[in-house]
DNA sequence: TATGATAACGTAATCGTTTTCGTTACGTTT
DNA sequence: AAACGTAACGAAAACGATTACGTTATCATA
């Protein structure tokens, strides 16, 4: 490995002298520092991340928690686009991102841990548990932390508008008529709070009173399925269900049609996040910006980390409703 | 931040025995061990990785090449299940995993040079194009590397069945009576290669040769909708489609319907990969073992980083045959 | 008693950078 | 000519660990 001592002995100067062509400092004559870049880069060289980041508790390397309860998680396409956004934000930036393990060279440890001993400059926090004391540990840590589609108050923030969302799910679900709404929602989280409490806003506005709440679960097909069975079992039946995401909404269906339920004919349905799989089916959502998600979540780390003093803001990202199919006209 | 040094000063010995003692290393009592790990513990120290890494050359992390052509990516089911395998599997190992880029410090670099800029011990190609001349300077480069589903013939590889699975969805299709066959298949890879192979081995098998090959893309909906509506136009009229992939083969199916052609009444599809949605949807496919391959994938990286000599294995992954209902038995 | 083996440490170099503070040398100002 | 400013560099100390090797002390053996 070619090192800033090799180049300084061929180039006839010292290490520090090297360091500050390479770094682009002044207190260096414009000549001899495109002489030695010229050099080291025909030698081959290449900085020793390490080594810098030993000097100057830097990494710039960040690391991502994302927690898949039930396996799910790079695999729900909502978040992996919240990713792959943000991973391509951080690039730009010059930082690498690494996922968070509770592991230290195999052996168990916490999250913070690893943290600190991989010392990443910043932590995003994607999709967890906020009643994990392990999460809630990194979240009050001394380390840079964004939390996403979650508010920890002492950490900026990015999140959908959940409220608004459902707000304008069910707005439409009214004008086509419907009086009997159903929600399946997924497990009581703040994101599922902020969609209820727009679930009910919106019914209130609408007038509508005969509805139901039914817990089930995000991005589990099975249970999703299940859940609308016993649903359409009942004797109370609702013309419109909302399903907790997009993706969960197949089992619903699937359900549906067992039940000789025609979509929308008999029933109408709608789902959300905006999964491209929903436009292909037609079915009625409320797509979620991941872009600007991931984006934004890098961004306000980004400048926590450059400035830890900046104040942790809450942004709230919009999302954009989606028209399919799904909802019949029961004028 | 505690380092070693705090710890030899409060415990009254050398910064060297607080590093054996650390590291379990003989050369030293074990009374002595303990005591200096307990107060390690109390004091809340954690090793450094820079620091290790500066010294032994081993960062203990890995870096993953996960292109995305058209910003599949990670949205991709396969390919997402694949990584999630790995990355468990690198964690029990006590390797970290950290995205590869072409950037280094915000600056336009190479693959290559990010890898040795970053040190990874070792690198997973996962999903990539194989004609970069980038990624060909990786794999032949001193870092161990790992492919998956590809071939290099320097490198280990951990490759899934491709001409085994075709020949058993083929073989399938043929007993259910078919006799005219499409094959829709994805660029020009490897994998597609070996799957147009059992393609056409099980074709011949069979006695078919009233058969076509189309090209068309993995994971890409619309341009699988547009060349199944073009083929539908023909003359030439299929009794049975295979696609792809799972993920694509929604495009078809679309189209098929706007053709209004039902399935499985009037024409028969199968899928590939296996994914969650397809059973849901009753799409005969063939499910790879996304799980084996992450983990095998790791194993074998981890041990040619082990030990640099062993020689390049390359191993199949069995994947299953895996029953719907979009054949129709056409006898 | 002298010798050698062994256990239990410590010394110090080293990894590759960064950065603070010198030290020169030279030109400018009074 | 004295005094000063400044540009252009270098010396050296860090950062936190690892490790080869040297040094003791202790004890058993010849």
């Amino acid at each position: 490995m070619v090192s800033m001592k090799e180049i300084a002995r061929v180039c006839g100067v010292s290490v520090a002298t090297v360091s500050k062509a390479l770094n682009n400092k002044d207190d260096i004559p414009k000549a001899t520092r495109e002489r030695i870049r010229k050099k080291a880069e025909e030698m081959g060289y290449f900085l020793n991340a390490s080594a810098r980041a030993l000097k100057t508790k830097r990494t710039y390397s960040i690391g991502v928690l994302f927690i898949d309860s039930m396996s799910a998680g790079l695999a729900h396409e909502y978040f992996s686009a919240i990713l792959e956004s943000f991973k391509n934000t951080a690039e730009e930036y010059g930082y690498d991102i690494t996922f968070i393990s509770h592991t230290i060279a195999g052996q168990q440890s916490t999250f913070l841990n690893h943290c600190r001993y991989r010392d990443f400059d910043g932590v995003a926090i994607i999709s967890a548990d906020f009643t994990d004391p392990e999460i809630i540990a990194l979240a009050e840590s001394e380390i840079p932390v964004v939390t996403i589609d979650y508010i920890y108050d002492s950490c900026p923030s990015v999140v959908s508008d959940n409220t608004r969302g459902m707000r304008e799910l069910v707005a439409y679900i009214a004008a086509k008529g419907h009086k009997k709404i159903a929600f399946l929602h997924g497990e009581m989280t703040e994101v599922t709070r902020s969609r209820i409490m727009g679930f009910k806003e919106a019914c209130h506005q609408a007038h509508i009173e005969d509805t139901r709440l039914i817990s089930a679960k995000y991005h589990d097909i099975e249970l999703c399925a299940e859940k609308t069975a016993e649903l359409m079992k009942g004797d109370w039946k609702p013309t419109c269900i909302i399903f907790p995401d997009d993706y969960s909404s197949l089992g619903g269906r699937k359900a549906l049609e067992e039940a000789g339920c025609h979509v929308p004919r008999d029933v109408s349905v709608v789902g959300y996040d905006g999964i491209q799989m929903a436009s292909l089916i037609g079915l009625t959502t409320y797509a979620q910006d991941t872009r600007s998600l991931g984006r934004i979540a890098c961004r306000k780390l980004i400048d926590k980390i450059e400035d830890p003093e900046t104040m942790p803001e809450h942004v709230v990202v919009n999302g954009k409703f989606s028209e399919g199919t799904s909802v019949r006209d029961i004028h």
